[in-house]
Formats: structure tokens, C-alpha cells, sequence
RNA sequence: CGCGGGGUGGAGCAGCCCGGUAGCUCGUCAGGCUCAUAACCUGAAGGUCGUUAGUUCAAAUCUAGCCCCCGCAA
């Protein structure tokens, strides 16, 4: 098939490296390449990287709102596209251009976690398992009928960049077998009835609460690894959390307060304690706790 | 030129401001103690202090450049 492509970040690379080898993959949308990192330099995406290194022709418009750009997008002629944490929205005219529509790979059991951070949200609010769901693009915001679904366990190791790329895997592969069965494929609406919303991830939340339970807190962490990464303030200096394990003691301190017996760094919680294991002070690598302890003293 | 922290035996750090014998915690190795131990005691090995040039009688320490790592912000 003659296919179109939109995507931007490491999210998106897996289903483009598969369709790119299973059809023809005519053109690539994604979001401009940006002042970011340290020195502001300008930065390419993923998916751009990939495929410029490909030789796939790439459009990184600002909008496809303007009628200028959605000629440009019909043009290509495609028998369909294919969006994968793209970063725009999608109007109308480009989703209805192509004959077979309009694919997207959303990172959540539809209709459970529509939305920016479905990730991150499905282990921090305890789920027990996520995964994949291919469906129709409509206008509203995740809603469309899915096709097919793929699941993935969320265990006590999850954390959120493992599920990550899992879940990018997992996309492409569901995706080329969508494709592969396309025709044969009726896709299922979603009952309206079970939607939640997966809400973007704001920096404040990456501050560790420890009047939170111990508990609720070590999800967290998990769902936060690596990316944007959970952390709490000691001496004004900010300190990354990267794993942590909750110990059901009772600590006679107030919550926040650090134990640290030279070996172990404790954290006093609402409800029992964090005990750190990887962490990493500001300016300086992720270490276990047992290494930071052994030249800096809290 | 976005702001900032850092590179010191295998790991984590102090020392740098105010140049003058390389320090701490941990690990490793050997020995001791112990029923025993990741515990305790004693001893040992291991570092051209990121790199290059400069200043100086003397540079981990001061000056300039370069390389690398990281935090913020995006």
C-alpha cells in the first residue's frame, strides 16, 4: 500500500521502521525540528532522523489547518495514512483524503486512557496490564473505532520506559497485521461508558507529595522512570528518584523526613516509608543509594 | 552565544577560595576475632588529580583553551 506516515517522537519510529519495510511509505509528517536540550541547538526528531535516513521525503508543517497544506496532502495520492503521536490535530480534510482513511496507534486499551500520557497514567493509577489499540481517527480526540488491541502486563517492574518500548513495539506489529487484514477487519466502537482520560503530565506533579502514601508514591516513581522522572527537594538541592521500595513500618517522624543509617535512605510517608534505591543529586549520574551514601551525607 | 553543577586509586566524595608530603566512606586482597556473618579489629595493594599550554622555586589548587558527564529550562 502507498501509505503516509505521521508521527514525531521515539514513540512513533518502530511503526514507521515496519511499514517502511512492508510498503510504501510515500511520504513522512512531523513536528519541525526545535530549539531544545542544553544550548538550545536544533534538534530533528526521531522520526525524522529515521526517515531522512531512509530517504523518505519528510513535511514537518506547523498546521495542517490551511487549505495550501491539505492540497499538498492529498496530492500525495496514498491509499492511507497512518498516525502515531503526531502532535497535531488532524482536521477533516486530511483524515477523510485517502481512500482507506486514517490509522492511528494510541498507547492505551481503548476506550480506557484516551488521551496525551496514557503511558505514564495506566501504572501510576495501578493497572495491572495496558497495551495497544489501532482505530479509526476521527475528529474527536481518540474516539474512533478500533480494530484490533494488544495487551501488555504491567508487573512491580514495570516502569514507564520499559512499557514504553514495549508498547512501541507491540504498535507496529498490530499495525502491519491491520493492514495485512485490513479488509476483513470490521472495527468495533467504543462504549462511551468506560472512557477515561490519560492527562498530560504537568512538572509540578514530578515533586514527590510524602504526605501520599508510600504506595501511591512508588507508582509513581515507576511510572515517572525515566522520563520526566520524580524527585524531592534536601538542602535546596533537588534529588531524583528513580526506583524506590515501599516499607510497611511505621516511622515516629513526620512524612518527608529522611532515615538514613549510612547504608539505606528511608523516606517517611503518609502511610509507611520509601526506601531509595536509585537516585541522582543534581549535576551528577543515577546511582544506587549504597554509592551516594558513601560520599554524601544527608 | 539560554542558566548552572561536575571530571581526584575500582565506586561515591572532601581538598581548590587562602599554591607547599594525596584525605574520607565503601569495595578489593591478606591476616585476626567469632559457632557464625554483608559485623568487628589489624595490615596491604591501588591515583601521571579529564586533557593541553601558561604563571611559579613549587600547581589537584591560579590563568586560558579543548574533550567528556550531568541538573534546570525548552
Amino acid at each position: 500500500m502507498r501509505v503516509v506516515f505521521l508521527g514525531t517522537p521515539d514513540f512513533a519510529v518502530p511503526t514507521l521502521r515496519a511499514l517502511s519495510e512492508k510498503h510504501e511509505v510515500v511520504c513522512v509528517y512531523c513536528q519541525a525540528p526545535k530549539e531544545a536540550g542544553r544550548g538550545q541547538k536544533i534538534q530533528k526528531s526521531p522520526v525524522q532522523l529515521f526517515a531522512e535516513s531512509k530517504g523518505i521525503e519528510v513535511r514537518t508543517p506547523k498546521t495542517l489547518r490551511n487549505e495550501d497544506e491539505q492540497q499538498k496532502f492529498v496530492a500525495l495520492d496514498a491509499d492511507i495514512a497512518i498516525v502515531a503521536a503526531y502532535g497535531l490535530i488532524l482536521p477533516k480534510a486530511v483524515i477523510e483524503a485517502f481512500p482507506k482513511g486514517c490509522l492511528n496507534v494510541h498507547g492505551s486499551l481503548l476506550p480506557r486512557w484516551r488521551g496525551a500520557a496514557p503511558i505514564q497514567r495506566s501504572i501510576e493509577a495501578g493497572d495491572t496490564k495496558n497495551g495497544i489499540t489501532i482505530m479509526q481517527v476521527v475528529e474527536a480526540l481518540d474516539a474512533g473505532a478500533m480494530y484490533r488491541k494488544g495487551e501488555v502486563a504491567i508487573t512491580k517492574q514495570t516502569t514507564g520506559g520499559i512499557l514504553h518500548d514495549e508498547m512501541a513495539e507491540l504498535g507496529a506489529k498490530l499495525m502491519i497485521d491491520v493492514l495485512d487484514d485490513f479488509n476483513n477487519i470490521k472495527p468495533e466502537p467504543q462504549d462511551e461508558s468506560l472512557v477515561t482520560y490519560a492527562a498530560k503530565i504537568d512538572k509540578s506533579e514530578c515533586l514527590l507529595d510524602f504526605n501520599l502514601s508510600a504506595e501511591v508514591l512508588e507508582r509513581k516513581i515507576r511510572a515517572f522512570n525515566p522520563y520526566p522522572a520524580t524527585y524531592f527537594e534536601h538542602c535546596g538541592e533537588r534529588f531524583k528518584v528513580f526506583e524506590a521500595e515501599v516499607v510497611n513500618e511505621k516511622a515516629d517522624a513526620c512524612p518527608g523526613s529522611i532515615i538514613c543509617d549510612g547504608k539505606h535512605i528511608r523516606i517517611v510517608c503518609a502511610d509507611g516509608m520509601l526506601k531509595i534505591i536509585k537516585i541522582q543529586r543534581q549535576g551528577k549520574k543515577c546511582m544506587s543509594a549504597s554509592e551516594l551514601l558513601c560520599g554524601y551525607k544527608f
